[in-house]
RNA sequence: GAAGCCAAUCAAGCAGUCGCUGAUUGUAUAACAGUUAGAGGAAAGUCCGGGCUCCAUAGGACAAGACGCCAGGUAACGCCUGGGGGGCGCAAGCCUACGGCUAGUGCAACAGAAAGUAUACCGCUCUUAAUAGAGUAAGGGUGAAAUGGUGCGGUAAGAGCGCACCGCAUUUUUGGUAACAAAAAUGGCAGGGUAAACCCCGUCUGGAGCAAGACCAAAUAGGAAUCCUAUAGGCGUGGUCCGCGCUGGAUUCGGGUAGGUUGCUUGAGCUACGCGGCGACGCUUAGCCUAGAUAGAUGACUGCUCACGACAGAACCCGGCUUAUCGAUUGGCUUCAUCA
RNA sequence: CGGAGUGUAGCUCAGCUUGGUAGAGCACUGCGUUCGGGACGCAGGGGCCGAAGGUUCAAAUCCUUUCACUCCGA
């Protein structure tokens, strides 16, 4: 069910957010969206963006993000396939609670999954 | 019991599963397993003060800014403690930018006679046939503010003109380290308000900030053109000048501008006892190690209980201030009511 | 993380230095002009000056705290 949340699954900034957000393929569903490309590495790479714009304090952005990563451990998805992932939160994002968040997640995740497959 | 004041503490708890970061032990070094530690009272705002780092060891002058009753505490402070003055409250207690307009300059709309060199609108009194002149500032009126207040005497009417009390000023004495307080004597009212107006006086401040700075290191480049200058200019270096250090300089074009490590947590540290002090705080001894991430670690799920869980997330580190905050508990005190 | 600035009428801005009356343009309303509209002319309305305290007789203006927004450095 669950593997290792590990450094190397991180996106950092010396693996280039940029060339994610230009040439990655987005996916959207309500508050949040994910951009992604395939990378050459043998397992999938992750990143969370949220502005400060959007989600003003900092007590409701380490939640998101923390709720984030706790979905994308859990799912199977990303496990077989190799991609770097960045998910992105909009303005609105922190009036969800726990459950919503994980909700909107998840769908998100279904819809990568259809685009995966094509 | 009700209302209130002050000081302090806590910030849902327990169990299970999965997961993250550091340290450490073992296998044995890209990893895995075990053990252990892992956000706050405000971590926030960045409003002050320091440490630390670089610039020169932070020096001189001007400018600019901050503070401002007295004494003490502190590494330092615009903070804290104690005391004094003033204001609020029945009280416990709370609040207080609280030096100086007899150094100078300025301001005060409208109204009002007059707003700082003083002066007289309605009045009052006297002289005069009247116009007018002289005296006066009690009363009226204006204003935020009008040249001491009350009473008695006095006078043509009045007026500190005189007296008593109060206020004010000066001097002396006493108490207190001092701010200041009290008392006595003298003066006959000195000349009002505003310094969160400029300013004066006293005290203090060099600048930048961990993205400071230090180290390791791949690749590329050490170029071309034009102009200016010869002891001045530029840069470091803040507002300016002096001084100090380095160095020819400016513009345009072209090339290049991966990253990692460190700074990073042992510190004006915390806890306990004792001593000194009204207190803030200081000192001795003993014990303890208590986050250190780097797109940024504390979470998710399940079960149970209840008060149904507020404000909110460390990013170099401390001391304060300010602001946000569902509630719960403890101690001391005040007023009112009732009972004994 | 550090540094700077701005909040005034529906919109864009003055006024703040040196405190007493809040003003301009566009927009809005009414009237005139026109067969009608636009343009033009003449009147008029609309503001707790981001919020809360303080200084002052009096605060948009001075001081303190606070809340938004914008920009800059890396």
């Amino acid at each position: 069910m669950s593997f290792l949340f590990k450094r190397q699954q991180r996106l950092t900034p010396s693996a280039s957010f940029k060339h994610v957000f230009q040439r990655g393929i987005r996916v959207r569903h309500s508050l949040f969206s994910c951009a992604f490309v395939y990378n050459e590495l043998t397992y999938s790479r992750i990143g969370i963006v949220i502005a400060k714009r959007n989600v003003k304090r900092a007590v409701a952005r380490n939640r998101i993000k923390r709720i984030a990563r706790e979905v994308f451990r859990h799912n199977s998805v990303l496990k077989e396939i190799n991609v770097d992932l960045i998910v992105v939160a909009y303005k609105g994002a922190d009036q969800l609670d726990n459950c919503e968040v994980r909700e909107c997640l998840e769908i998100l995740l279904k819809k990568l999954q259809k685009r995966l497959e094509k």
